[in-house]
DNA sequence: TACATAATATATCAAAATGATATATATCAA
DNA sequence: TTGATATATATCATTTTGATATATTATGTA
């Protein structure tokens, strides 16, 4: 049946709400939604070549004016149906990777200050991200009553949630390490 | 020079601390490490090969009286090394991919009562590893002066205070989802 | 105006990782 | 003793990453 590929759902999610280039794929994931996934260009670019051989997205011919090529999808009917089949299925993986904490979990026998610097890099990048994440709530807080935009502000207070733990967690680590 | 292999660090960090087979490796993984990393059979296996043949491991054949093959690997003088230059390496990424939260941003115009239900899952998992981590965290706190159980003890908590994040999330969404 | 640099845009590829499957032995309860 | 589960190694197709190649367009600055 269809293929295993998360990038596509991904895609067919964006294109749901407007017609985007391979390009403009790449940014969004980039964006918002970089706080809880990503993806590339590698996957991207033949994902989308191959969903249209499958019909599940069409190439929109741009404006020729400009030399530049640029090539717009566009969800089809097949392709909204299968984003509904993922978004209705309960399976769901969710997998995380962070090789500040490996490090942390081997750095046993290693000299304390790597370790404190290490959580104190881990730290800025989350500070960051908390910082661009409290922009959107604020915005989103003003026009909550659009049912995308719940959506949207569900997922930004996850990420808000989870890094303020994560700035919690850096501060005890730190004087942990320090004060013992 | 060196590979860009992750899982390599990961074996080596393990092999650092005891002989161990792939089998055993794997065990880890999905133990404490899950938290925070994952890796299967397909990556471990070449993995130990390939450091094998560049002198990261080797191999210690087993006890030949039980019929069953099994090859437990030690870590090298090289290999301690290879690991020591991880460990002192300011670079890490930290990747997630929580498909829970893509569902939920791509879920706007779907039926309500999946989006919470896909919440109640995720809840549902949340709680399970919650529970072993706070058993952990119990149980190191009596033996906390010693090193190795210090950086143990700081994975744990950083997995309760994710994971504590996370369960109030699932009840701030789901009250949303509700009322509105 | 010219020039460098950054952003836009598509595409490909080797290397790494996943998830599934195959194969075989060991253990343990019904 | 039969079936189920855990142990143990290995391989493979598919997916993904991260890097690189190539080219155009926009922007800032000298």
């Amino acid at each position: 049946m269809a293929k295993d590929r998360k990038i596509d759902v991904v895609i067919l999610g964006l294109l749901a709400h407007e017609d985007l280039t391979g390009y403009d794929i790449k940014k969004q994931i980039d964006g918002a939604i970089s706080f809880f996934w990503k993806g590339s260009f590698g996957s991207i670019y033949p994902a989308l070549s191959d969903m249209e051989k499958q019909g599940l997205v069409k190439r929109k011919k741009a404006d020729v004016t400009s030399g530049r090529e640029k090539i717009f999808y566009q969800i089809t009917k097949k392709g909204k149906d299968t984003l509904k089949v993922w978004l209705n299925d309960e399976k769901a993986t969710n997998d995380l990777k962070y090789e500040t904490l490996l490090k942390m979990y081997f750095g046993g026998s290693e000299d304390r200050s790597v370790t404190i610097r290490n959580i104190e890099i881990f730290e800025e990048q989350v500070k960051g991200n908390l910082e661009v994440l409290k922009i959107y709530k604020e915005n989103l807080e003003k026009i909550l009553d659009q049912e995308d935009h719940l959506h949207f502000y569900l997922t930004v207070t996850f990420g808000i949630e989870t890094y303020e733990a994560y700035t919690r967690w850096c501060n005890m680590a730190k004087k942990i390490l320090k004060e013992k």
